[in-house]
DNA sequence: CCCGTATGAGACATTCCTGTCTCACGTGCG
DNA sequence: CGCACGTGAGACAGGAATGTCTCATACGGG
C-alpha cells in the first residue's frame, strides 16, 4: 500500500535524465503514483530534485565503502566499485548530467568527496604503476562517470545487457579498446 | 548588430544540458539577446530544439566527413574523429543525454545513421585485429559518445585543458587507463 | 470487526511560462 | 541625412503547471 519512496525516485531520475522539462505529472505517471502522492512526499521540484541528490549520494558512498578501494590492486578495486556502483547508475547520470551537482559556483559538498575518493582511487594506481600518468586522475574520474552514464542508458535502451555492465565498463577503462597479444 | 544563430543555439545546449528545465528567459539571458529575439528566430521550445539537433546533426556529419573514417587504420581514423567533432562536443552532449533523438520509441532517423558510421568504424578495426572483440561495436560507439560528453563537461569546467580534449578521449578508448611496458 | 493510515481522483486559486504585440532605439546603407 | 532593418524592453492575454484542498476508497493492524 505504502509507496517505495525509493523507487519513485529511481523512476523520477530515469524520466528526467532523458526529458529535463519532464512535469510533476508526468514524473508521478512515470512512476506509477498520483500526483497528490507525489506532492506527500516531495513538496515540489526543487524538494525532489534534492531528493534525488540524498539518495545518489547515499547509494554512491555506500558503493565506495564496499568496493573497499584501497585493498589489493587499483585494477580490482575499479572492477568492484563499477559493479558495486551499477544500482545506483541511473541516479548517478541523472546526477551527473544535471546541475543539480552544482550549488553556485562550486560542486556539491558531499559530492566533492565522492570525488575525492574516485580520483585517490586513480592516482593510486598510477603511483603504483598500475595506470598510466599521461591520463590525469581528474580525467579519469570524469571519464568513469561518463562511461557509467552511458553504461545506464546502453541498458536502458537494451543495447547493452545488464549483466555486460560492469565488464564493458572497467575493461574498457583499464584496457582500452586496443586488442593485446597477452591479456 | 545581427544575432548569431549558431552562437545561440550554442549558449542554449550549455545552458539546456546543465539545467533541462531552463526556460526561454534563461535560454534568452545565457544567450545575451532578449527573449522578443530568440522568439523572432526559433518559434518556441520545440523550435529551439529541432534546431539543436539540426545543428548537431549538421556538425557530425561534417565531422565525420572530415576525419575519413575509411582511411588508415582504425585507431589513427578515431584519432581524427575526435578531434574533428570537439567544436560540436557541446551539442553533442545535450543530443546525447537530451530524449531529442527520439521520436516515438526509435531513434531520429538521421542520428541512426551517424550511430551506423561510428559502428561501422569499431567494426572494421575489430574485423583488422586492431580492436578487441570482447566490447562489442554498439558499446564503443556508446562509450564514445560518453566520453565526449564527459569531456566537454569536464573543458567547461576547466577540469580539462581544452587542448587535452583529444589526446584524453583517443587515448583512454584505444588504449585504455593500463600502463604498459611497450607503447 | 472497526479504525487509522495512505492513496487516487479531482476541484481550485495562484503562479509561472509562453507567444504575440507595440514602441523606441541604434546601426548600416543608400 | 533619411530610411530600412533588426534588436531590446515591456505590456498583455491565454494557457499550462504548481501547490493545496477535499472526499471517497482500499488496505492492515489492533
Amino acid at each position: 500500500m505504502s509507496v517505495d519512496r525509493d523507487q519513485v525516485l529511481r523512476s523520477a531520475a530515469a524520466l528526467l535524465t532523458r526529458k529535463g522539462s519532464a512535469t510533476m505529472d508526468e514524473v508521478a505517471k512515470a512512476a506509477g503514483v498520483s500526483r497528490a502522492t507525489l506532492h506527500r512526499h516531495f513538496a515540489g521540484r526543487d524538494a525532489l530534485v534534492r531528493a534525488l541528490e540524498d539518495l545518489g549520494l547515499r547509494e554512491c558512498l555506500a558503493a565506495l565503502d564496499d568496493a573497499r578501494l584501497d585493498e589489493g590492486t587499483a585494477h580490482d578495486a575499479l572492477r568492484r566499485l563499477v559493479g558495486e556502483i551499477q544500482p545506483a547508475a541511473g541516479l548517478l547520470a541523472f546526477l551527473v548530467t544535471e546541475n543539480a551537482l552544482f550549488e553556485g559556483e562550486s560542486r556539491h559538498e558531499g559530492w566533492a568527496r565522492i570525488d575525492d575518493r574516485m580520483t585517490a582511487l586513480f592516482r593510486r594506481g598510477q603511483r603504483d604503476g598500475e595506470f598510466r600518468i599521461d591520463l590525469t586522475a581528474v580525467w579519469l574520474t570524469e571519464a568513469l562517470y561518463g562511461l557509467i552514464s552511458a553504461g545506464a542508458w546502453a541498458v536502458l535502451d537494451g543495447r547493452v545487457a545488464a549483466n555486460d555492465f560492469r565488464h564493458m565498463i572497467a575493461e574498457l577503462l583499464i584496457g582500452g579498446a586496443r586488442r593485446r597479444e597477452e591479456p
